[in-house]
Formats: structure tokens, sequence, C-alpha cells
DNA sequence: TATTATAGTTCAATAATATTGAACTTTGGA
DNA sequence: TCCAAAGTTCAATATTATTGAACTATAATA
């Protein structure tokens, strides 16, 4: 049994004839005998009487229309579903580095739902050790996240999206204290932390690490120690002059990058998101 | 698109490859391949992200799957529905003349009805002189009547139930009013009637046409005139003595019959009710 | 870091099947 | 009685589905 055996048999039905049905699909008519010999065969029963030349529906040809013509609507309406997706929607799942999914992100997600309101979004925070396992495995259909500008590991299509500058931040301008707080070890801009450490030869200086952007920046604040973190985190703060840049100190460019995995369909979904990122 | 790609992306999914699928459908891999290229080119969208070695299905794929899998539930649901056709279901229309209906049919209905709850059964008078026309509209699906013992029209398949005879009765047996009661013309032993009464010279003897045997019935009762009935439509008077032979009168024979066309496929419900009919 | 095994793709050859036209059958009207 | 209309059959042909072999890319392993 095939599709277009069941669009035969419904056109016949329809159309009250085989060679009225063969003249609306472009058959001959021997076709559609075949067609419904075919279907008379898998169905162990003939569905139509052939009483003198009038063809008429038997009691299982009768039973049997109904699913034939489900089965071509449903047809018909998954194409239009699949095809027709001009509107996004369905599910959207992005990963998101932590300082983002606080300083960033929010304003986007709120614009974005406003303007596709059908797509399901769930944001996810990403392991650096494993972003593309997460991303092959679909845990995830992409990643926003803060990394040196030379990000680009293979496997990956990534984006930069916006430069930004880790600047090294503390309570009070004139000093820098003993204390360095930190992010984990696999944190994407650890590395520059401790290169921007051996720069100004501070590399053997006390490090508290601490599991979040938002830890340290109160901690900062308390005077506790000072750290190196994207402007994007501490903007507010820098402005009121609650933290000061620390003096003659170097800024390390990093950048805000959306990465997936090279292989992966970009859907209309996620188009629409990296539309709204971008502007 | 095809069911049977179909059938391909749900084992895929189901079973997590396309080996893994090609192995349960029995097909070489490229096939598999072929399969899903060919509904991914006619939705217009991948349908699986090719991660690494893993196959993923995209957002589009979601959204297909569930209607493959109706889809193919439908097909076999409806295939089994056919099928499966053990129990008797489904419409059965049958014509039956009216002598019939009111006096041998009710207790055949209600048998046919106990054995078998799941066929509408649909009782229509027939028109003899269209017999043929209403078979083949799909008006009927199978008539019962009464006719002569050589009924066999082409284009229909016949078949003998019971014999039967036509009695010559009245209200009083020692008198052969001069008045018959006679159904219409075209009623099926009608010219058997006309046969007798010239077989016993009374060719030209006045009739009354009425429109039903119960009408001809009780006006025979009444003492109106005399007539020729069925038996099995005049029995239970006869046993009581209200209704009485006329003396030295000739039977004829008549037989009730079923009556299909010839290329009527013959479905369970017709067989399950024909065979009640032959109990 | 090679090496190997695994999963999927490509492509040309082949097997399978769908479609067709021509001749035939049956039926319903002129 | 003959003709036209509708469907069927069947052999020829066109199309398409399927496959095996060579190839690519990736994950595991040694």
């Amino acid at each position: 049994m095939e599709l277009r055996q069941l669009i035969t048999f419904i056109t016949i039905v329809e159309l009250d004839g085989y060679k009225k049905a063969a003249g609306e699909l472009g058959y001959a008519q021997s076709s559609i005998t075949a067609h419904m010999k075919d279907l008379e065969q898998e169905l162990g029963t003939p569905i139509f009487d052939r009483l003198g030349r009038k063809m008429v529906l038997t009691e299982a040809g009768k039973k049997f229309l109904p699913y034939a013509e489900k089965i071509v609507r449903l047809y018909a309406k998954s194409k239009e579903a699949i095809q027709n997706t001009t509107e996004p929607s369905g599910q959207l799942t992005i990963g998101a580095s932590e300082s983002l999914m606080i300083y960033w992100l929010p304003t986007i997600i709120k614009r974005f739902r406003e303007k596709y309101p059908l797509v399901e979004l769930t944001m996810k925070s990403i392991q650096y050790d494993n972003l593309t396992g997460q991303l092959k495995k679909g845990d995830i259909d992409a990643a926003i996240l803060v990394e040196t500008l030379n990000f680009n590991p293979t496997e990956l299509v990534t984006n930069l999206i916006k430069k930004d500058e880790l600047i090294h931040v503390t309570a009070d301008a004139a000093i820098m204290p003993d204390t360095m707080l930190v992010t984990e070890y696999t944190c994407s801009w650890r590395p520059l932390v401790e290169e921007y450490l051996k720069g100004v030869g501070k590399e053997f200086i006390s490090r508290v690490e601490l599991p979040s952007v938002e830890a340290i920046k109160q901690s900062v604040l308390c005077g506790l120690g000072n750290a190196m973190l994207p402007t994007f985190t501490v903007e507010n703060f820098m402005k009121s002059g609650d933290l000061q840049e620390v003096h003659n100190s170097k800024r390390e460019q990093v950048g805000i990058f959306t990465a997936m995995h090279k292989n992966k369909w970009v859907s209309p979904s996620m188009r629409a998101f990296l539309e709204v990122l971008e502007s």
C-alpha cells in the first residue's frame, strides 16, 4: 500500500469512475486499474463491485475510505506543518554562560519572546568542559558564551557577536590587593586572568575561587579582594563608583560568541534567535 | 513521500541509527540513506543533523515524527479493520417483498440481530419492476422475494431458499366466488394467478386489485372475494379455519429466492445473513 | 598519535515496479 | 443491432528502488 494508491482510490470515489480519476491524476486508465488491484490484494478483499459499468464501493471499500482519507489528509497536513514554518515555532534550547545569562540575555530573551511567542525557549547553563558534547548530543541547539577572541574549535561554527574586555576591578582604585577572586578553572576566560597576572608579575598572588561572577562581584564590593571581570558584568557599578578599575591595569580582549555544531541544521527558530542576538 | 519511507524514518528514530534500521527492515544501509534523502527533499528541510556519527532529529524532524507515526499507525489500523472482519459489521441493506417482510422475515431478522449485533441492517421494500436496477445502484445489497420457480434473470445470482405454493383461499370452502382479489401487475406471482384462472376456465372472472397481501387477506376474511396467496401468508388462518382452500383447486409452485448482482462481492455481513436465512 | 572499527554517503549497476498503449470484454444506449 | 463508453489484460517500456563497493568522517583504542 502506498500513498499514491490511496490518493487514486479517493479520487475514484470522488469523481465516480476510473476514467475520470485517470484524467484528473494524469494516469492512463490501466494504471488506475493496477493501483486498485494492488490495494485490493493487500487488503484481501475487493473494494469496488464492478456492477455493469458502474463502480460501486463494496462494504469493505466503504470501511476503508475514511482511513484512506484520514491518511492522505494527515500527509498533506504534515507537509504543510513542516514547509510553512514561516513563523518560528517548536522547541529551542540555548546554552549560555552564567554571567551572560544574568547580565546580558534577559533583555534579549524578552525581545525574542515578544517577537516569536510560538517558540518554546529553554535556557540551560553550559558546561565549558564539554561544550561540543552538549551540542552534539542535542542537549542544546546552540551556545552563547564569553571566550578569548581566537575561539574557534573544529566541529563548531562560531560567531562573534560582540567584543568585550576583561577589566581589573577593585573597590578602591588606588590599590591592587593581595587577593585575586577568580572563577573556576573550566571558566572560559580563566586562562586570560592567569596570563594577565603573569604579565604584571603577580602570578604567585593568592587566589580565592568562587562559583559565580555574581559572588565574585559582591565579594569585591566588600573589599575581600579584586578581580578580572568582563565589563558588561560591572558596568553599572563602575558608573556608580562602587567599583573602580585598577590604575594602569591592562585590559584583556574577550568576545561574546555563539557556537553550534557545524553540521547542525539552522532551524527558523534558531535563525530568528540569532537575528535578535545580533540586533 | 511514501509509506515505506515513513516506516524507515520511524524505525531510525526508534533504533537510533541508520544501520540498525537497515538491519531491522532488511534494507542495505544505502537504501535507508536514499529514503531519508527523498523525505528531506519532499519536506524541503533536513530531518536529521549528522552530528559526528550520531543522527539527531532536527527541529523539523521532531515536528514531523508524530505525523509519520500517526500515518503509519492509521495504515496498520485500516488494514486490520478490513482484514480482520471475522465479526460481520457495517451496513447491510436487504430488499424484501412486502409479504415476506410481514410473515417470514421478522423472526429471521431477530435471530440475525442477536447473532451479529454490529451489523446495521436496513430493510427496504423492493420495486419488482426494477430489481436489477436497485441491486446495481447499490440501493440494496440483496433482495429476498417470492418468484416462480424458473426465476433466473441474467445479471443476477439467485438462490432458492424454500419452495412454497400459491393456494386458492376463501372464507367459505364450498364456493368459489365471482370476485378474485389480486395483487398489482408488477407483483412477482401475479402471472401465476392469471395462469391458474385460465387453467380453471375462469379467465374472465372479475378482479379487484389491492395494494398489499394483508389487505387482500382481510378482504377475503370478510367474504369480499377469494384469492391466490402463498401458503406462508395464510397458514395461521388455515389452521384456525377462518380461511379455507377452495375444493379441488390446483396449487401453483413458487419459491422464496435471494437475488444479488452477479459481480457483487459477498461481504462477511452478507454471508452471515444468507446463512441465517438458510437455517 | 597513529590505527582501526563504525556509521553514513555517493554513485554506478542492477533489480524491481510502475506506467503505458493496444487489443479485448462487457454493458448501456441509439 | 451496432456503437460508444468504461474497465481489464498483457506485453513492452519507462521509471525508480535497491544494492554493493569505494569513500568520508568520526569515535574508540592501542
